[in-house]
DNA sequence: TTATAATTTTAGGCGAGTCTAAAAAAATTA
DNA sequence: TAATTTTTTTAGACTCGCCTAAAATTATAA
């Protein structure tokens, strides 16, 4: 088994891994609040324990063990979630830090349980797709809504910012997932969108129209 | 808020409270696998902290500030077995150990939603009592079948014993949280005690009746 | 290409929680 | 009551995960 600090430091390579090839010291620091040297000493004991890749000064990437754990770490994360918004009616940006919590809870027959639970859900209330008991994780393929051309039409899957005021602010524009939504136009000025849903019409920023996920 | 640690010394302490005023620094470090010395530093820990009374040699004993935050994981502990076995169908037996990590998730509107979740149960799998959100538990005098009187009936409301082995045994042999017994003889030779259950008759050893509790 | 800046590692230390071994206090027995 | 045993505490040390400060390495700019 491995200890707290060591799962999450998995998670963190494994979340940075998905943007990088190889994960420097300093972004692993950034994304757990710690310090650089502190990152080095862990690192360094991950390697030890065959979970990750690691040279002296080349950066860190995740084994194919070290991802099967971080992939289970995740999958715990999102079925968590899911439960704290379907069963015990959370709204979508209070339920990570929880999650965060129980995403260490150690029983894989009770992640199965609770799976089979909820009926084997296949994305959080983010619309990120959770990992089944292999570490297998459906790839699908979502584009940002400020990347599509005008008169596309989908349906929004996930968002890429997971911060309180950002959901809260879909929330209020009922910009929520499952929604259907189609761009009609970016304007060139600012890259404002201008979309229709429900038959309105509503204009969203650059911002966050990069950060609203849609399948096409 | 206190350390892991610091809140399994804190049931612990509570759990030996119950059959004991004040609980020796052996006692303590029998009950959480570790050593006296560990006890001692512990428990001068949690006194700087008042939430125990603490006296060299003299034992330890919770204050009312403890005693809150040791009635808290005990809520939280025996609302998770009660979620395990209720809505992920595992078996009295073996629930202990997940609830022993669950109860360290912090939230309280987590526990409070759960409670409401569940109906609001008063009881966890076990027939133990589940204190509310003050802190404030039912207390129910509860017998052991091995001091009750013959011809005497009852509902089986808890145990005394929660290993897996014994709670295996009244498993197999049906002698499960809400089933009416009657105790019919208790033999004076070695304390077997002769019941009657749906209308069919069992011998029990003197320690099984010793640990099956019955409302009556 | 050399100087400067940024990143990463090393060295040494700290607090939490644990341990062993020895000393101190309390309880028990003769 | 004195001697012995048991319990508890103290002293010192260990690991884990973290820190700061300084050194080493790599990246960038002049």
């Amino acid at each position: 088994m491995n200890t707290l600090a060591e799962e999450n430091y998995l998670k963190a390579i494994y979340k940075l891994s998905l943007t990088a090839r190889n994960v420097s010291t300093n972004q692993i620091a950034a994304e757990l609040a710690t310090k650089a040297s502190s990152v080095t000493d862990m690192v360094r004991k991950l390697a030890d324990k065959a979970l990750v890749n690691y040279a002296r000064y080349q950066g860190v990437s995740l084994t194919k063990a070290g991802e099967k754990v971080a992939l289970n770490i995740v999958r715990r994360h999102r079925l968590w979630e899911h439960f704290l918004v379907e069963k015990l009616h959370f709204k979508w940006h209070e339920v990570h830090d929880m999650a965060e919590e129980m995403e260490h809870i150690s029983s894989t027959e009770l992640i199965n349980r609770l799976d089979a639970f909820m009926g084997h859900p296949t994305r959080d209330p983010h619309g990120d797709p959770i990992p089944d008991c292999d570490g297998n994780i459906k790839a699908t393929a979502l584009k940002p809504i400020s990347a599509v051309k005008p008169n596309t039409s989908g349906v929004i899957s996930g968002v890429g910012d997971h911060t309180t005021p950002f959901l809260q602010y879909l929330e209020q524009q009922k910009l929520t997932i499952g929604k259907r939504v189609t761009i009609k136009e970016i304007i060139g000025y600012d890259n404002t969108v201008i979309l229709e849903m429900d038959n309105k019409q509503l204009q969203i920023s650059r911002d966050v129209a990069n950060n609203i996920l849609i399948a096409i």
